[in-house]
DNA sequence: TTACTTGCAAACGTTTTGCACGATT
DNA sequence: AATCGTGCAAAACGTTTGCAAGTAA
């Protein structure tokens, strides 16, 4: 998600461009990991040492109902974010260090046929994550 | 998660089978939802009513420690637990009613190898989850 | 009898809310 | 000028810890 496309989709749906919320963004938009709330918070005070902690929950919040970031499940907890991958994409978190890697070229089809014909269910949406070690850590 | 099997893997690890502990297990394993604390301390319960909450905090801490519940991640939050399948499983949410059900047979081998050698990453494990609508409620 | 487990109360860390001030449009 | 966003303080919430009493082995 480029550096303009976020203040685009801020503006289109009402909400201002701000210092905090420029900070916190941009903080996202940085990392390589998902980021707690405090880490933003701390991360993004490095920028803009007025920025407040409610500010940073309140600037998540919008971001993640704009798509603009997600939040990302981990065994350790499941209140980091990290910026949004364009397209249908999934998760490869390393288990050592935290690096985030955005990978694409899934086809559930075949088993969610499967699935949905054994179970009854119709199926909408998938989550897929995978773990392991990053080049550096392994 | 037969009655039984709990009980000898508590055993087994040293710990005691009490009066709560009985209550909480029973609560989990009979659930077809995944429940949070809070729904395990309230229907619980009602078949033991000296149960207190950090008893259930402490329960679900070691079954979950033994694999004998594991937590559920969902959009809504990831605090609720339910009684793991057997094998290699994943889970299937009604997004309606929060009915749970494992299935099993899914293949990444093909995926996991080709983003290993996409990104480096040596690849130890994976999360699946699909969502959709139950019978009743689609 | 011994060690584990319990419920209670209190502590803790995170997230949310109310509010008057400040900033963006 | 009007509205939206801010930081602060306080409240709310879920979870964890310390402890003396109770219970399983």
């Amino acid at each position: 998600m480029s550096a303009e496309i976020w203040q685009e989709q801020l503006h289109d749906n009402g909400y201002r461009i701000t210092a905090a919320r420029r900070a916190v963004v941009e903080t996202v938009e940085r990392s390589t990991h998902a980021l707690t709330p405090i880490e933003v918070y701390d991360l993004a005070r490095e920028k803009y040492r007025a920025l407040g902690l409610v500010s940073v929950y309140r600037t998540l919040e919008k971001l993640e109902e704009l798509g603009i970031i997600q939040r990302v499940h981990q065994p350790m907890g499941c209140q980091a974010f990290i910026s949004t991958g364009k397209g249908h994409q999934h998760l490869l978190l390393c288990r050592e260090c935290g690096e985030a890697v955005f990978f694409e070229g899934d086809d559930l089809e075949v088993l969610m046929n499967s699935i949905s014909k054994k179970t009854g269910y119709q199926i909408q949406d998938h989550w897929l994550q995978l773990f392991g070690l990053c080049k550096n850590c392994k």
